[in-house]
DNA sequence: ACCATTATTTAACTTTTGGTCAATAAGACC
DNA sequence: GGTCTTATTGACCAAAAGTTAAATAATGGT
């Protein structure tokens, strides 16, 4: 059925060594045990998507399929609390205040900011199960641009203009929100390519780093932001 | 079993008008059937992804779905033919040609290409097929790359040379490219977002169309390659 | 050392789902 | 109208996968 990907087990977390002196059947704290198989699906399902089977999620935990009904009552409950946790577990409210830091220029808060939204959200985990969710019911993805666009679009709009000295307080334009989506998912492409395609993003004889090309992009936006809007208004 | 999508029937092309007069079960030609199947096999693929069940694949079609046991000798068989096809149907050739275009500027050539690019690859069917590949087997979405690699991104990198003033013919560096992939992903995130994330890049009321959109992005990646490789190359 | 609690497993049930095959009937040709 | 081809279906199988219930045993408390 379907078609293969590696065969490769995962390594969830099982832990095996010294078994010998161990008891065969080894009891976790409740509350311990929950956050491992979270974890663990987490993972799982990040790779093999929701489709994936409870039976292979367990096997690799060192534990039988059916432990998984003592914390959840279902499948679908237990991947709402994987979108729940990933989702949260996430979203940096510092980035609010980041952007709002009064000492800093334009494009240094740019670069600040999108160097730590990549290396927090542009993740093997939460770049697919984002894509998931987007694939199938929007449960995750939802929340998640209704975030974007209330708290942080239009601070990047309004250090946009801070940038090329334009001061008003009118609400974004759409000329100006898509200029900036394009550096926004310019930036989420590269998770797309490095956990979607399997792409190696740089080669490890080059220096480039991420933060670099970051730097790169964002300097990219903002000249280009001032040459179309700061002498006729979009 | 996993999250709900919507409920709606996909309406695959099913004809049951006029039923009365029509035989109960209608024969159509080989070739035909094949060719339907295949269809609705893309639309419904494109929606479920290739974990999607035969059964309801073929009872949008108004079919049984051992039928298509007798065009397709397994499921991974229909998946493959749905991947082939789909590939192949997208990717023009011409667009190597337009890019050699002497008559054209770069500005020109990068409009003329991306908005063509976009109507025909941006698609429901291909951006969410090629997704699903990627997140899966990578069958699809590896050969798709591997002829942008090879066919486009120089081309592109030449353009952009050119646009500039710089007329070296030496391989594109590293730096080069990725701010070129800044570009192309943003491009590609407009089709995650429609087709992904379902959301509406613009509101009726706009007139902004995803040419405008397109046009900016390729002004701003001119732009700011200008600004970044001109003086000193990188 | 015993007991009570409950984490964990074993076994079994049910539904789903890819796949097979013999039976049926639509349409073409005479 | 009869007949032949083959597109199409219905019944069925077996493995996969979600779910349940009862049995087992690890651990903490006394």
């Amino acid at each position: 059925m379907s078609l293969n990907l590696d065969d490769a087990p995962l390594n969830l977390g099982a832990d095996d060594s010294a078994a010998a002196t161990m008891p065969a059947r080894r009891r976790m704290s409740a509350t311990d045990r929950k956050r491992q198989l979270l974890d663990g699906a987490i993972k799982y399902f990040a790779r093999y998507g929701i489709e994936g089977q409870l039976r292979n999620l367990t096997k690799d935990l060192g534990v039988t399929h059916t432990l998984l009904y003592h914390y959840f009552p279902t499948k679908d409950a237990l991947i709402k609390a994987v979108y729940q946790d990933v989702f949260e577990s996430r979203w940096k409210p510092e980035w609010e205040q980041l952007l709002d830091d009064q000492k800093q220029s334009p494009e240094e808060k740019f670069n600040a900011f999108y160097v730590d939204y990549s290396n927090t959200v542009l993740t093997y985990e939460f770049v697919r199960i984002l894509i998931f969710s987007g694939l199938s019911d929007h449960s995750i993805s939802d929340p998640f641009f209704k975030l974007l666009r209330s708290r942080l679009l239009p601070r990047l709009v309004r250090e946009t203009r801070k940038y090329y000295g334009y001061t008003s307080r009118t609400k974004p334009t759409q000329r100006e929100l898509e200029l900036l989506m394009g550096l926004h998912g310019g930036i989420f492409y590269i998770g797309m390519r490095r956990w979607v395609y399997g792409q190696t993003i740089y080669d490890s004889s080059n220096t480039a780093t991420d933060e670099e090309i970051i730097q790169d992009r964002v300097r990219s936006y903002l000249i280009s932001a001032q040459n179309l809007f700061s002498t006729k208004q979009g």
